[in-house]
DNA sequence: ACGTGAGCTTGATCCATGTCAACAGGAATC
DNA sequence: GATTCCTGTTGACATGGATCAAGCTCACGT
């Protein structure tokens, strides 16, 4: 049979190589803008692939710092712990996202990185990275866009946290979910929560309580639908006025 | 006198010139790490330095982003405007320090950047930095550190808006505060605020009844002596206390 | 099929911070 | 030097979200 369907084959090889070149996300991840040679260069420097089961560290805070990581599929959190036992949830990556970035700084990593569900990442050695980006222009500039962004987020996150109420700040991040399951191809209106109400809330400046209060009234006035971790959005431009106007 | 003194003209030309091998502010700033050679390569970059104004923009969210700024002298604050006319104060920056690159992501500031006395700062053109960067290894080693330290402290300021309450994230501005001025070769315990109250809220989420409050509970507590702008630390660990354990 | 526990919802109450208001002190302007 | 405005302080009161508590639901393991 095998014989009949050369093809195979070749499908299979390219699905077993870890590569860059025939991953689905790299229009949304670091080999974004990149040629078919230059991304094959990209690929040499990928060779751990790893699997991350839910409830694992892909690393902790403190651990020296010597890569980033690409999520090839998945969705992680990461948090900062206080000395006093207080943490905080700094941020909710999916699929395309880089991990890693705050241990530049120091060499070291200063979050934590836990998978929220069965996951799949690349490992990129940063000097590896670093001196490839000296070859590849669009490479280096492309990472330098991406930490950017974060920084970008970063600000969103704190606006949020500053400025916002209880239910602007849910309605934000709902929107948020939503606008990036869309650039992954998956629906706008409905997805699942990887996340609990507690980690939510943590990520939110609000008690879980809070959150939990705040979905229920979202659901009686008809701008969503949930149950449990199921959530349908009913009414998009309601969340988007909500957070805009205080009202 | 001047024959008797031919040293002086080598000063004064010096002094004029607008360059990172003679700035005091090398060791804090993009330059950290380079060698003699190295920073004169950078010194040609960096052709351009502007004086602006209190209450000047440096730039302005929106605008087209085409260089990263650092600050030769003065102090600095970012802040992000949402539709609805809120805004947020998301950061102080001093001598040494980068503003601008948070433009890097989309090519176009995300933030405004306003003198809050009159500063002074080196324009620095972000593909001509990206190209000398890719041929100076520590320059683009150090230009990561500084992005990454960027995104670690914006992590600080989300845990200080999601975990902690109005004295603890007050303390913790303070100390932030004076570290910084420390490493600038001020002292450590006495120092001139350059942002008013209603600023200092705005970054740490409060309104500014309420960091006046704390101020005055600081005083009271002998923890500080306040008076206008004019802090004196009396008693750096009682502040330290506070913003770890919560009592 | 059943029991168990983690996660979620909802109610009652409390408290930290926001809001509103009056006033005071300095700096800037004329 | 008087006036004005901006900034900061303080008090009284309001309120959003935290806290405490009870009960519910559903996924999971046995």
């Amino acid at each position: 049979m095998a014989s009949t369907y050369p093809l195979n084959q070749e499908i299979s090889l390219s699905v077993i190589k870890t590569a860059c070149s025939n991953c689905n996300l790299r229009e949304l991840c670091l080999p974004f803008g990149l040629s078919i040679d230059e991304l094959e260069r990209l690929d040499d420097l990928i060779s751990t692939r790893r699997r991350i089961k839910r409830g694992d560290h892909l690393y902790r805070a403190g651990e020296v710092f010597d890569s980033i990581y690409a999520i090839r599929s998945g969705f992680f959190k990461t948090d900062v712990l206080l000395e006093d036992g207080r943490d905080q949830v700094t941020g909710f990556q999916m699929a395309g996202e880089l991990l890693g970035l705050d241990g530049i700084s120091t060499e070291h990593h200063t979050c934590n990185a836990i998978a929220l569900e069965d996951s799949e990442i690349c490992a990129i050695p940063f000097n590896r990275l670093e001196s490839l980006s000296r070859e590849i222009h669009n490479l280096q500039h492309h990472f330098h866009k991406v930490m950017s962004r974060e920084i970008v987020r970063d600000h969103g996150v704190m606006m949020l946290l500053g400025t916002m109420r209880a239910e602007e700040r849910l309605a934000a991040f709902l929107l948020n979910l939503s606008q990036r399951f869309t650039a992954r191809g998956f629906s706008h209106a409905e997805f699942y929560l990887r996340m609990t109400r507690e980690e939510i809330g943590s990520y939110l400046g609000l008690k879980l309580e809070t959150v939990s209060r705040a979905f229920s009234k979202f659901q009686e006035e008809g701008y969503i639908a949930v149950q449990q971790k199921h959530i349908r959005i009913l009414n998009v431009n309601s969340l988007k006025a909500l957070m805009n106007h205080r009202c």
